[in-house]
DNA sequence: CACTGTTCCGCAAACGTTTTCATAATCGTC
DNA sequence: GACGATTATGAAAACGTTTGCGGAACAGTG
């Protein structure tokens, strides 16, 4: 920390070491091509002078940030905090830094956004992304890029096994003796939606149970909010919402109406988000690891930037990223 | 967008447009420095190259990264997702993007993530910070800080006025004929901790309320729902949480137990996150312009790094910082 | 002692910009 | 029509690193 606000250059620790500014450089980044006992001593000098590279001269050197975006729908959907903080701990230890942007759940912000960030980051990690395929491929040509919760020919991604979840949850409410459900539905244009709909639709099928599709709704407390009357006036006994918000929201209209949850309706969530557990029933959901699929996409994007990462297991065993039913209280007998 | 995949430089604009590369910047950066139509051409050229300039090179000589760094507790906090999507959308309109970070709530976590920030943007905004206050000097004589629920002399911050909710809450509870209550503390060397109890304390003393303190409690819904049964045992007649989720854990446990809220107890939380509109019965409590607040943050951190912006309303009028009691149904005559 | 190989290190180029300084061209003025 | 002022542009230095290339010193080998 030199007395004078300017900080330390290479050149400083280069001359009070007494050696060139090349073997400051290699005594910081490839040791063994300097002698042991200078290599200390530039160490020690760095130090006393509180050197740190600066990180623009290097990436342009080097031709890369060491920087990670993250874009995600949106910061305070309680289902996207954990992705997110998966993320972050995973870079926490490595040298690469990560940039977080939300989206607002719009599809042109999130162009703007992925436009915005390809310049300053070696990879994005696009989670739950909106945007076209042409777009996506575009995106994909000027960085490296990993999807979450979305495939694509131009990226890897990493995903959630909706199956495993929704065939228990319709196993359960089978065997609480429904017959006739209600899918209440999300954006009809996300991925998310179009998965959840289709294992449920062949779960259903399978067992016997009549599915009446309602929606699409806004997948927030609101949607849920709005969907329960049109739910009780479908006449069915169980309804699987599209996620947990939407449940909220259907069991909260319920209670308001008198409706007895689960004695008059059965109601099953998706995604098993902190609140879930905290009402009154509490919510019987489909849980998914978002934890483990978080550090999933980290990990994948770790390794297409740095080869030299000990080439881990890329993605965790299938078993991880399978979803499970949680019974808590928005379930019981017809 | 050259064919070959490399990008194209400010060279490559130049000869395309038969001039030299100082002529592109300039007519890029200072306009008024260069003639209408060899700029229009330059502009051509470089829109039909896809012509991006090189962040790191421009960082390299203006010495600036013109990215701000985000610390938070915990992006997970339905509290502080509102604050990061205000600072977020406020530095999307600017030259600026930001880093995130979360430190899980950990001091030792807090300063490796400042450390690490600092090298790589120009400010840094510290949501409640927990390092101490040499360190966050130190940290303050690297890059320009602000502070947000948190005073320091090394840093201008932006506090909420937690006066007049704080007041109408007392008031409202007075009103309904409390006269005894509690008030269930949050960690205690929070800044925000001793805030509230500080204006509690005083309006409850101005209208005789007697005021039990309870705690420390986490500041989570596990926390509320431990200290509901000591609320109960304590034999006041309404309590007043640190924060919302505090007071759900409350209100969960006490519905579980048969007390009947607000019939037997009232409850009063602080912050009016969005579940505590969601639960039955919904939540009082007082609510915070976090989105003002995050807005003034990154207003006074932009107004720091770009002398050039429009010297804005550094700080909103005080008024739109005021916190404010939101009766909902947990509050009731006793 | 001459040769070949190693080990260690310095020189200088390169990365892609911005900006100072100098110069050429144009203009207005008397 | 000469002259200072103004405008438009280019050449080159600078920002702080990394790294290819080459040289010096030294060790080992015949």
């Amino acid at each position: 920390m030199s007395a004078d606000g300017t900080r330390a250059s290479i050149r400083a620790v280069a001359s009070l070491a007494g050696v060139s500014p090349s073997t400051v450089s290699r005594a910081l980044n490839s040791p063994e091509l300097v002698n042991a006992e200078t290599r200390q001593r530039v160490l020690d000098c760095a130090e006393r002078l509180g050197y740190q590279p600066n990180r623009a001269a290097q990436s342009l050197v080097l031709g890369r940030t060491r920087n990670v975006g993250l874009i995600v729908p949106d910061i305070a959907n309680p289902f996207f905090a954990p992705f997110i903080k998966g993320v972050e701990a995973y870079f926490r230890d490595t040298e690469f830094a990560v940039f977080l942007a939300d989206t607002d759940e719009d599809t042109a912000t999130e162009v703007r956004l992925a436009e915005a960030m390809v310049e300053r980051v070696d990879g994005l990690i696009l989670c739950a992304p909106r945007m076209s395929g042409t777009r996506l491929s575009a995106v994909a040509a000027k960085t490296s890029v990993v999807l979450a919760y979305r495939t694509s020919r131009a990226a890897p991604s990493v995903l959630l096994d909706f199956q495993p979840g929704l065939d228990q949850a319709v196993a359960h409410v089978h065997a609480l003796g429904h017959r006739r459900c209600a899918y209440l539905s999300g954006p009809a244009n996300s991925w998310s939606n179009r998965q959840r709909r289709k294992f449920l639709g062949a779960a259903c099928a399978e067992r016997g149970i009549d599915l009446v599709d309602l929606g699409p709704y806004e997948p927030r407390f609101t949607g849920g909010y709005r969907a329960a009357d049109e739910v009780v006036a479908a006449g069915v006994t169980a309804a699987f919402a599209y996620n947990d918000l939407v449940g909220l929201g259907v069991l909260s209209r319920l209670t308001e109406r008198g409706v007895k949850v689960p004695g008059d309706l059965g109601i099953v969530g998706f995604d098993d988000i902190p609140m879930a557990s905290m009402t009154n029933p509490p919510l019987t959901t489909v849980a998914m690891p978002v934890n483990a699929l978080s550090r999933a996409a980290a990990a994948t994007m770790h390794a297409r930037l740095d080869p030299g990462v000990p080439k881990a297991p890329p993605l965790p065993p299938a078993a991880e990223l399978a979803t499970r039913l949680l019974i808590r209280g928005t379930t019981g007998p017809v």
